[in-house]
DNA sequence: TTATATAGTTCAAGCGATAAACTAACTCGC
DNA sequence: GCGAGTTAGTTTATCGCTTGAACTATATAA
């Protein structure tokens, strides 16, 4: 089929392409290349030269535009005991970060990782945000990410911008949740500006299972670039990674597993459709066809397994339905997309080892040979898997352009 | 979310970015520019620079090297009552062309059509490749591309490439049909060389659905470039195409809605899954429902018309049965991808009247304000849409690197 | 005929990548 | 301990491409 990946330097959108073009691309190509051996492999200009295809003065030129702007940082000389003079290595400046943040049904959480996307500080804050509007959420997560900046400032850490995760379709050059039926919103403009007041990169807004699948995908081994990763909340959301690239669709926001048809003769979903798959498999579909009601979610979740590791039938069955119906959404996705690989997250991994059995039989029956069992995973990324995609799109958006920074100073 | 639209000059692949690159995505923007004005709009130089940003200068000499390829011809002045020079008209050169080629189970089809689209030569030779390898049926369409591309020249037209659709998955890079099951072709390797022996561009491998999804954006009004068409054939197949770009997923066949489960307790399919679309909506499993068996594939489907004007019962069931299942695949796909645009093609093209009815109220059950009515249409390509969309694929290649051709003469 | 407006070309300047020459720093062998 | 060999990184000249301004060409309007 026609080539999707277009030549290097061709522009998609109509703008002309200059010079300063070339410069910002291989900008980001030395800076991609330092990331990818990071952390501490001692890359130098010569190997980042010899990996790129650029010549030695290109790199020299291009690494002191990395350096005046902060990302990197040159670390000690490698006395190995190698012939001819050592390198100077060269890492992600570990004085720079960004602030990953969450909201969700009941709680906010932020954290602030280095550039190669390790968490140094994290809060979470219980807070009921089902009944409340956007900006209250926003104020008291700003107080938050305020204190973790300071935090961050007092060890040198400077917080070059931020991403924020939200269970909900949104529009991120409006800063607009779109739909959130969990939180109740609807058409909520967020004030992203008042979450890190002054940063250079300000603060980009994310749907949490793509955010989640990009953590995801930070764990994975090298070549496991194209998957869906299937975030298992109240909503059941996914992820579609191909290429390492997220997947969007048409207008950004693709990946609604949870209303995939799996029972066309099935109960009414929320969204106003029939027979979704979250009907059977979202938390509060199992919880109810468990019989566990009005408890808290994270104690449903204990509960349920519970049941679960005693033996109950309710308990068994309802997770083997969402399991049995999760395989027919994924076998239609996996033809649909030609996936190959799907990653469980959410209540999903939590139940992983009950909600196996049935979920295989589903796919040998409605897959067979496309989704076996070994191309199921359990999501490696835990709690916090949301705000460290976030915080990780926000790095990765500035290793794409890192000339952003140049100019910002 | 993360732009997924990178900045212009920007390589996703790790080759170094050098100015040569620019100037071939340059060379590309004015083409396009060209191409988008076709046929005889009487653009100038002056109006391609304003519309691409670029200075006069530098599309003067981008047009000189177009030109030169002989990609794009002048045309006489403008003399309309304008003030000011007139500026000299461009457009794409009339003696260029490409070969459109489609081998499917009951014959094979080759037309030329020059660089706008238009089909200049069509010719369609019936052949049974049900039971035949692929070297004999290449060889036949070989033989018939040699006249036609003989019939071409003699008007001084000059063929420049090629693309032949198939109805399987295919890997262009191999020039491999990994899976054809209509044909019963599995990992057939294409002399693809042997099709047009020494044209410039070459040949190029396409999916019979993708094609046809191309084909058709060139038909759809501007701003519908974010559709899905729905390939109705023996098997039921997809083409997804986002901002006009074609998806094809992370191996290059996604798309595969006729595998699409739709009824969970349904019927085997040959895929060896089970409720897949394509045995309650192909074309053998609607005329089996509607009692015509044993008849000619072009043949049953006129009967089944007929029998459908009639008011036979079992026709509109078998039909309706098709459209409300179709409904369910189609609600899942649209909250899957964000798809809002649907295009009917092949027998759902044909049979539209009889199954929009049941589509309609499938879609209003399974995705209620996502997939309205007005957002199903018909086909707007006939019998030579693959055909079509695998030349006018060829086409567009070019356009995304008009260099391609400077180099070679 | 002159003024004005638009189209397209020519030319100097600037920027960025490249290749080759050059300097710097280390290891090895004697 | 010292020169030869080896590798890292910088400097310098050159080339290619876009740009902007000046310039030429060709129309309409008064």
């Amino acid at each position: 089929m026609a080539n999707s990946t277009m030549a290097a330097g061709a522009p998609d959108t109509g703008t002309p392409g200059n010079m300063g073009d070339v410069r910002r691309s291989n900008l980001s190509l030395v800076l991609g290349c330092i990331v990818q051996s990071s952390p501490s492999t001692h890359v130098t200009r010569a190997q980042v030269a010899a990996a790129t295809g650029l010549t030695k003065a290109s790199v020299s030129s291009l690494v002191l535009d990395l350096l005046d702007a902060g990302i990197i940082r040159e670390i000690g000389l490698n006395p190995q005991g190698e012939r001819g003079r050592p390198g100077v290595g060269m890492e992600l400046n570990p004085a720079r970060a960004v602030m990953g943040m969450e909201i969700n049904v009941d709680y906010i959480a932020a954290g602030v990782t280095d550039l190669s996307g390790t968490l140094l500080l994290h809060r979470t804050r219980e807070r009921d945000n089902r009944n409340s509007a956007a900006g209250p959420v926003v104020a008291a997560l700003a107080a938050l990410t305020a204190e973790l900046r300071a935090a961050a400032e007092a060890q040198g850490i400077q917080v070059l911008g931020g991403g924020l995760a939200v269970p909900g379709l949104v529009d991120d050059k409006a800063e607009t949740v779109i739909m959130a039926p969990n939180l109740g919103w609807n058409l909520e403009v967020l004030d992203l500006g008042s979450l890190l007041p002054g940063v250079p990169l300000g603060t980009t807004l994310f749907n949490e299972a793509n955010a989640a699948a990009l953590a995801e995908l930070g764990y994975r081994p090298a070549g496991g670039a194209d998957f869906l990763f299937v975030s298992g909340e109240v909503g059941v959301g996914g992820g579609l990674v191909i290429s390492s690239e997220l997947f969007t669709g048409p207008d950004g926001h693709a990946g609604e597993l949870g209303h995939v048809v799996v029972q066309p003769e099935g109960a009414a979903c929320s969204c106003g459709g029939t027979g979704c798959l979250e009907t059977v498999a979202g938390q509060d579909a199992i919880f109810f066809a468990a019989g566990l009601v009005g408890h808290g979610r994270a104690d449903s979740l204990a509960r349920l397994q519970a049941a679960l590791a005693a033996g109950d039938a309710a308990a068994a069955d309802a997770v083997a339905r969402a399991g049995h119906y999760l395989g027919v959404a994924l076998a239609s996705t996996a033809r649909l997309l030609n996936i190959s690989s799907v990653v469980l997250g959410g209540h999903f991994a939590t139940l992983g080892e009950w909600i196996q059995p049935a979920l295989t039989e589903s796919l040998a029956r409605y897959a067979p040979g496309k989704l076996r069992p070994e191309d199921i995973s359990l999501s490696a990324v835990g709690e916090a898997g949301a705000l460290l995609g976030a915080a990780g799109s926000v790095v990765r958006s500035l290793v794409d352009a890192p000339y952003r920074l140049r100019a910002q100073q």
